[in-house]
DNA sequence: ACTGCTCATGGAATCGATTCCATGGAATCG
DNA sequence: CGATTCCATGGAATCGATTCCATGAGCAGT
């Protein structure tokens, strides 16, 4: 099958417009379902825009009605499963909707993420749903000083008021602390993703906080900062298992960083559940099949997105939604050891 | 934090000429990089477009020059981690020659991905990678006639004539079944992928000639036809393991189905590489975490996507390259079982 | 001093669809 | 039956940036 290798002259509404026998402005209200149109002239475009196979340019109908039915989404790194899942449920929920996605992926850096925010208002897209990172920027402020609505999934930025859709880490860190010191554990080290994200931030606070009340040791050696992404977590666990108190069980904050972990101590030789608990925060399809499965903190990503998509929505329409806080909680599994440690010989 | 509710009357090139002292073509050839310009121009525009804040246009733009710095991705599930990886490696590709990627995620659906071409087209995108799927449908055959670069990754389509890169997935299964054949297994399950993508059909083929060639059984029962998708791989296992005569040992086309397996197996309390062996293609990071690790069929995503956006280039740029295949290979580790299940009681 | 050339510049047309406004025919009402 | 409303329709302006074309300044060569 050979092809047209030049790209012939597009068809227009003008042509359109003269095949059916009407002008380009009848032809266009056709097209938009602009009711001031008699059947006879609606049935005749119809036929054209078929015969012609007629695909509507995009860039001159948002050049004029400043409506461009795309919206961004700005994640910091597609291959991490969570925001993977992410993308789905907001891709698939925006499709519902009638808009498609722009995705960027900032790859956890903050000169990607404004290289693509910077893309997103050339591109005047209706809205754009974030996971940002670092501080304001100047390109998100960029955006929300030209007003493009925005909302930010799963992180936001302090002192920047746009709704959100979070998760609260808080109940499921706190259940997975005290699950781990009722098994006995007292050093728990804590694999923190990184402070320039507020999920960072506050899931080592809600570390801290429970650490304290359930009386483990809060020690500061057994804090590592990772960065979300696996090679951080293989770092952290080799890191942690080399101080001179380690610690008996370790909490990571996202499931790249558990996976890492895994990586290091399936090296070691230790035995997950029974030489070293472990538990992670997203729950991923495949870490039930693990063996041991992984006690993770799960959430709702699927609700995240929608979510997102459903605020986002609302944003454009001119409201001001309020910001929503999905629950998180702890699915204990083999990982975290039905035995703790310190049981057998105390 | 206020930010201005109403989106203000957004900046021109006009506004930038008129504070810069010039016109606006001027102001154009200044921002486009045009080397007819004064250097005592250039400045006085840099400090304008600083001082405003002004991002062009991009509809205007396209509408008028035809080029619009943006690519379509058609893939077809994000959410499977060999495309999540092929996405990344693809956008950060693209990214690095000035191209922004619109992600399209057809879900292994053909309506989508009508969908999301009809929107590429709509958007006068500069060119599409897909990983197509079904026979040429119409949306696919628009493309193609528009002259709408075009490149195929990972499957084809049977008488479309775009380049291509794939893989070359018989070397790798070839020596999956010879592995297996050595290891003394006889009855080998296969889990095929869809038929009407051209890796769904490759593969099995493959499988077929190459337990032809190794002797093992060639009994159509042992073939399951999957979607690519986790569900399926669970129902093939399950399927395969209440045959008459079960098969000794498993292989997946696709690692999302293999998860699928996994999780079956487990679940019915089988020991993966001694009660049954099990072989996945597609190398997922934690696959070697697994335990047993898990015996694969790699290839390189990463060099997928950029040689995918390679050939994009060299076709937007008038060439016509060479479709490029990439090799597969067989990495052993312990689940497809380093003692056959022969051996001990035959 | 006059021609011939380069080169930065501004005016105006252009891309393709939408939409305001004016028009004319049909329908409705007093 | 004449006046008014309704409504489908076409002409033309418009969105914002690019680019063709014409212009005029500056400069070198003879």
């Amino acid at each position: 099958m050979r092809c047209a290798a030049v790209t012939g002259p597009s068809i227009t509404i003008k042509d359109v417009a003269a095949l059916a026998g009407v002008s380009p402005a009848t032809a266009s209200r056709v097209l938009s379902g602009n009711p001031a149109t008699s059947p006879q002239s609606r049935q005749r475009v119809a036929a054209a825009v078929a015969q012609l196979d007629f695909h509507p340019n995009a860039q001159a109908r948002a050049l004029r009605s400043t409506r461009t039915n795309v919206i961004g989404l700005l994640l910091s790194d597609v291959r991490n499963p969570f925001f993977a899942d992410l993308a789905h449920a907001a891709e698939q929920a925006a499709l519902a909707e009638g808009l498609v996605t722009l995705l960027g992926n900032a790859n956890e850096s903050i000169p990607q993420q404004d290289r693509y925010l910077d893309t997103f208002i050339s591109q005047r897209v209706d809205g754009v749903i974030a996971a940002p990172q670092g501080e304001g920027s100047s390109s998100l402020h960029a955006l929300l000083e030209r007003g493009i609505p925005t909302v930010f999934v799963d992180r936001t930025v302090d002192g920047v008021d746009v709704p959100s859709v979070t998760t609260d880490s808080d109940t499921g860190i706190r259940q997975a602390v005290e699950h781990l010191a009722r098994q006995g554990h007292e050093r728990v080290g804590y694999i923190a993703g990184p402070q320039t994200t507020s999920t960072g931030r506050d899931r080592l606070k809600s570390f801290s906080r429970s650490a304290r009340e359930f009386g483990l040791s809060t020690d500061p050696a057994l804090t590592y900062f990772g960065d979300f992404q696996s090679a951080s977590g293989s770092a952290g666990a080799h890191h942690l298992l080399g101080l001179a108190q380690p610690p008996t069980a370790l909490l990571a904050a996202d499931s790249p960083m558990a996976v890492g972990a895994l990586a290091t101590l399936n090296r070691k030789g230790l035995r997950i559940g029974r030489d070293m608990a472990l538990i992670a925060f997203d729950d991923i399809e495949w870490f039930s099949l693990l063996d041991p499965p992984l006690t993770v903190i799960s959430h709702d990503v699927e609700a995240m997105g929608r979510t997102a998509v459903r605020l986002l929505l609302e944003v454009i329409d001119g409201q001001k939604p309020d910001s929503v806080v999905l629950p998180s909680e702890l699915i204990v599994r083999a990982s975290s050891g039905t035995t703790g440690p310190s049981v057998g010989q105390p």
